[in-house]
DNA sequence: TTGTATGCGTTATCAT
DNA sequence: ATGATAACGCATACAA
């Protein structure tokens, strides 16, 4: 059994192929900055050579330190769980590869200070600017990115007392789509299920806009229920409390509607305000009723994660991909010397009905 | 509406703050490399006054060019979207987070092209050493690592002809756990299902190692289902033959055991060799035949993601987040110097009893 | 066409 | 205790 690599052995420097190939280094970086047509076939010949035996691959922190610029730009996301979130980095990815960036993905893991320990350390870095799904949690924490700092683009979030362009889901119409949804499908009581506000701006604008939405249908009445995840007790209360609450509607309208009605009995429809929430309803509904869990309510959710189809749930996906790739476009021309104001680009989300919303 | 950075404004270097503090560069760097015991009071009071003022952080390219490394090491995921790469690299991140890495996630999408771009990249950022997730479908690429190159510890999969530590789940150890399991639960046709195995060790490991197991079982007989999960039209043709041969299967069975044998009809179990195998598994059997699926045929898998809670699949879970500190760890030593011969750590996995393996 | 010299922002060596 | 000065690996203005 052979054993792996210690201590590197000190990598070739662009010196060592000048000496090799028994010239000066100008002619070195010139060959590896593309400058062909300055160079004799023999030397480039040479050079050429030289590289190849010593293996030698150009020193990026040195460049970068060199010509002030590294291609670098950071990817600050609040979480990879979401699968939102790894949508989104496709884009993102893409647009690099094709602008010529790199980017430094960085996870926040929804820890405040993690997201702080990461802007400080992008900015150490010198990337030439930043795409932010923040936590959003204070503008403090990314004081240095944005408005007087580096470039920035929000993404999916924006921050108060933070001005940047901002790319995302267009709350209002989505919700207002999702909510004439619902209520087209003759369900009239709704309820809106979202995780606390913090001061995730998208949480609000969400649940503000189906109020909104609301008020166009007075043959349906709408109310916010607030789910905090994160906490395992406070999680499992307030799905009983829910459930409970679910009970009473559903005896209700049994009783007004008379015995027969019971067919015709599940009218009240939970509207997740994205996919986290979705899956902590259904595996609560599924754990506590099986699978008959459809016919006592609805359910609709904001994201279409991969499970959703699996389990029927209706949806509204988001344009991740294209959200990602625009803010990179954003970030470019920022990075490029665009001076414009701050820009919002919202995008559409699209119905994906499914048995979750059915009669 | 204010306007965002564009073009930044040129930020302090350490002679920046020399001058404004009035002294040299050198006390500067003491101050910054906690060398507090050689400064007067008063000096380190203007250094901090300075430093403040000018809103100076050091520059980690230039810092990295001169002391030879950077405390930069890769992380390269074959596929973000497979939560179980997502939850490795939470313990990934942790360990770095104690050991005082920053780690470079590069996704590579599943391609081939990616990976070879992102190791390149990576060696040219001199990192100190790579995490690596293959794609395993060459040694090739990854030449530049493991073996003679910057030190590399591998997760999940090892790459024929590359050396180096890995760590991964005791395939062996949880595909027995899992057939016994089945066998016990009685069913005796077991359909293990696996993607294409490329040269992805693991997928292999795991094949070889449920047949292995399977001998132990005179009463079980076991084969193997190959599902190509990236072509759609494909998969689609696998699945309705597979589902084909389910029908057979149970049409022999119930004809053997006369008419009252119906109710105990599912006697095959569905193995998933990974969770995006038993997703693509549970859609198409509850697309083609509802909640109902589950009375057909039994099915476990290896990965353990949120949503199979909710459908209540039985799962071996693997130790993800232990397996990427560990990697981290392995690392680490090697980094340091350590010299040992490539090592593996195989950790177990747990088995998580849900109605899809009842009787 | 090719090479020399200087500097990017830091740290390390050596004086003072 | 403090400060010049020389590298680190590379790119570029300038000279040849």
């Amino acid at each position: 059994m052979s054993t792996p690599t210690a201590g590197a052995p000190r990598r070739a420097t662009i010196s060592d192929v000048a000496r090799e190939a028994g010239t000066g280094k100008t002619s070195i970086s010139r060959y590896l900055n593309g400058e062909l047509s300055v160079l004799s076939p023999q030397l480039r010949a040479r050079i050429e050579a030289a590289i190849e035996r010593l293996d030698y691959q150009p020193n990026q922190m040195a460049r970068g330190l060199k010509r002030g610029r590294n291609r670098l730009i950071g990817m600050l996301v609040a979480d990879l769980t979401n699968p939102y979130s790894v949508e989104v980095l496709q884009g993102v990815e893409a647009a690099c590869h094709a602008l010529g960036y790199m980017p430094l993905i960085c996870h926040a893991a929804n820890e405040v200070d993690m997201e702080r320990r990461f802007v400080q350390l992008l900015t150490t870095y010198r990337v030439e600017g930043v795409i932010v799904n923040a936590l959003g949690v204070s503008e403090e924490t990314l004081r240095p990115v944005g408005g007087g700092g580096i470039p920035a683009v929000l993404v999916d979030r924006s921050v108060e007392g933070l001005v940047a362009d901002m790319v995302g889901l267009d709350n209002e119409g989505a919700t207002a789509l999702a909510t004439r949804h619902l209520v087209e499908r003759g369900f009239d009581q709704l309820w809106f299920v979202v995780q606390p506000f913090a001061h995730i701006s998208s949480r609000r604008q969400r649940e503000a806009a189906f109020h909104q939405a609301l008020r166009q249908y007075p043959q349906a009445s709408g109310r916010t229920v607030v789910l905090e995840l994160d906490d395992a007790d406070e999680l499992a209360q307030t799905l009983s409390a829910l459930d409970a609450e679910l009970d009473a509607a559903i005896a209700a309208r049994e009783q007004r509607d008379g015995a027969l009605a019971s067919s015709a009995a599940p009218r009240v429809a939970l509207f997740a305000a994205n996919g986290p929430v979705a899956l902590a309803l259904a595996r609560h509904l599924n754990q506590r009723h099986g699978a008959n869990w459809q016919k006592r309510v609805a359910l609709l959710s904001i994201d279409d994660p991969e499970w959703a189809e699996l389990a029927g749930i209706t949806t509204i996906r988001q344009p991740t991909y294209d959200i990602g790739y625009r803010a990179v476009e954003f970030l470019h021309e920022r990075i490029d010397g665009a001076q414009a104001s701050a820009r919002d680009c919202l995008l559409p989300g699209e119905l994906i009905e499914r048995a979750s919303t059915a009669r």
